[in-house]
DNA sequence: GCATGATCATGC
DNA sequence: GCATGATCATGC
């Protein structure tokens, strides 16, 4: 079916709304077992009535539309999430570092999309998913801004010979994910011999989410900046400048300046923080716009007068079934890893506190970070096998004078992470796979590794 | 002084 | 009721 322009195009594809795919499956792809997963394949021929290829060029190549089925979910607070990143073009890395961004493959194929979002279900057959909403995407230029400085990140990391060592957290919007059978699928690099795994574009599943929530339930963020104002700064720079009036005052002063009240106790004084320096008070983080779409989630930091944190940093609990049912590569401390960046909003003492116990907080500034490919690689890949063997092996429980120890990796042992508790009490216990139970434990990141990570700031 | 196990406070 | 961000407290 050829169509003449893209209101013909949008109209046809809104049709397609509110129906399920055995509906629309006319060649029997959704019962072939080997077609697994293909529902795009499905809407393009039976729907759409064209042959399914592998070009270059977009779908729609005389209206330079890219076709892209992907899926939502619901989230057990009801939210719509995306499920997944959408996965795009598969980068060459030789070609691709020739190019400008308007020359690239990305945009090429990208420039415009006509997304149709379905809703997954667990345990639900796939033609009974339904398709929710046709749209037709078209970058904003403030994404386009932070996209186009994505691209430029990626591109730079294959130019210094590091494509084997390119991280979704390294962008913010635009990420290069792997894409292949398995971690064989390798491709040879331009400017280094050592050969890196095979990579496309994609939008992130924090971007989709974003994007899914305001196209279907018509939700809306605020947003921090302007396509100007990002033509000239990352993300990153935007924010340390928008900090940098305030660094090195106390927190009751800025408090002061800003007309807020904060209290350093409450679990809302990082809220009430970041978003009245931000000029959008009141704001949830995670109702920024810019935030919600590259993922970048928040932890204050105390620094003591030595450069120090006083405490590890904690992260979310452990599901010790969960540890041995995944793999690293699919594990979730992986996934979180390479997937989050952190925006350390940095604070310090100038006194210890027995010098002085009423000491001040200094704001100190702030540090946009996510974990680097190779510490991924490294010390957290190890630290997850390690973790893996003692599961697997089980548990050492020993009761102590001081409560019960475990073999579990501790703060220390690698320089990078640890396991300890973290729950209620000593009583606060949950399962392990060998049958135990043990007090509640975090995933916890090592404070001289923070205080590493901060010395810049 | 710090590792380490334990616990608090808050918000959903 | 519980996860999460944060902090306490003590023995080595």
């Amino acid at each position: 079916m050829e169509f003449q322009n893209e209101e013909e195009l949008l109209y046809k594809a809104r049709k397609a709304e509110g129906m399920k795919f055995h509906e629309i499956d006319l060649t029997g792809r959704l019962n072939n077992p080997n077609s697994k997963g293909h529902l795009g394949q499905i809407i393009e021929e039976s729907f759409f009535g064209y042959e399914v290829n592998s070009k270059a060029e977009a779908d729609f190549i005389e209206l330079g539309i890219e076709l892209k089925v992907t899926p939502v979910k619901e989230l057990k607070n009801g939210q719509l999430s995306a499920k997944e990143r959408l996965v795009l073009n598969i980068i060459d890395f030789h070609k691709e570092v020739q190019k400008s961004f308007e020359e690239s493959s990305f945009w090429k194929k990208n420039e415009s999309l006509l997304l149709m979002f379905y809703k997954w279900i667990p345990d639900v057959p796939r033609g009974e998913y339904q398709i929710l909403k046709s749209h037709l995407h078209r970058f904003s230029e403030a994404d386009l801004q932070i996209i186009r400085n994505d691209w430029s990140i990626i591109v730079s990391k294959i130019n210094a010979g590091q494509a084997h060592l390119i991280s979704e957290g390294d962008t913010a919007y635009l990420g290069a994910c792997t894409k292949g059978a398995n971690r064989n699928s390798l491709r040879t690099q331009p400017f280094n011999d050592l050969p890196a795994m095979q990579r496309a574009y994609s939008l992130k599943n924090s971007y989709m989410t974003t994007l899914a929530r305001k196209v279907i339930t018509n939700e809306h963020l605020v947003s921090i900046a302007d396509a100007i104002e990002l033509q000239e700064k990352s993300i990153g720079q935007l924010l340390s400048d928008r900090f940098k009036p305030y660094q090195g005052k106390a927190l009751n002063w800025i408090a002061r300046e800003l007309g807020i009240y904060l209290n350093t106790k409450s679990k809302s004084f990082l809220q009430i923080f970041v978003s009245a320096l931000l000029g959008v008070k009141g704001t949830s983080l995670e109702d920024i716009e810019e935030f919600s779409k590259a993922n970048i989630n928040f932890k204050t930091v105390r620094l003591e007068p030595n450069g120090l944190p006083r405490e590890h940093m904690s992260f979310r609990n452990i599901d010790f079934f969960e540890w041995v049912d995944e793999d690293w590569a699919s594990s979730w401390l992986r996934s979180h890893f390479e997937e989050t960046k952190y925006l350390f909003v940095v604070f310090e003492y100038r006194e210890t506190k027995t010098e002085n116990p009423n000491r001040k907080l200094y704001f100190k500034g702030v540090s946009l970070w996510n974990m680097p490919m190779e510490e991924i690689e490294g010390r957290l890949k190890d630290f997850w096998l390690q973790v893996e063997g003692i599961l697997k092996e089980g548990v050492v429980l020993n009761k102590t004078k001081r409560g019960v120890a475990n073999n579990l990796p501790g703060p220390r042992s690698n320089g990078l992470c640890h396991v300890r508790p973290k729950g209620r009490d000593g009583d606060d216990h949950t399962p392990l796979p060998d049958g135990q139970s043990i007090a509640k434990q975090a995933f916890w990141i090592d404070r001289t590794y923070i205080g590493e990570i901060l010395k810049e700031v």
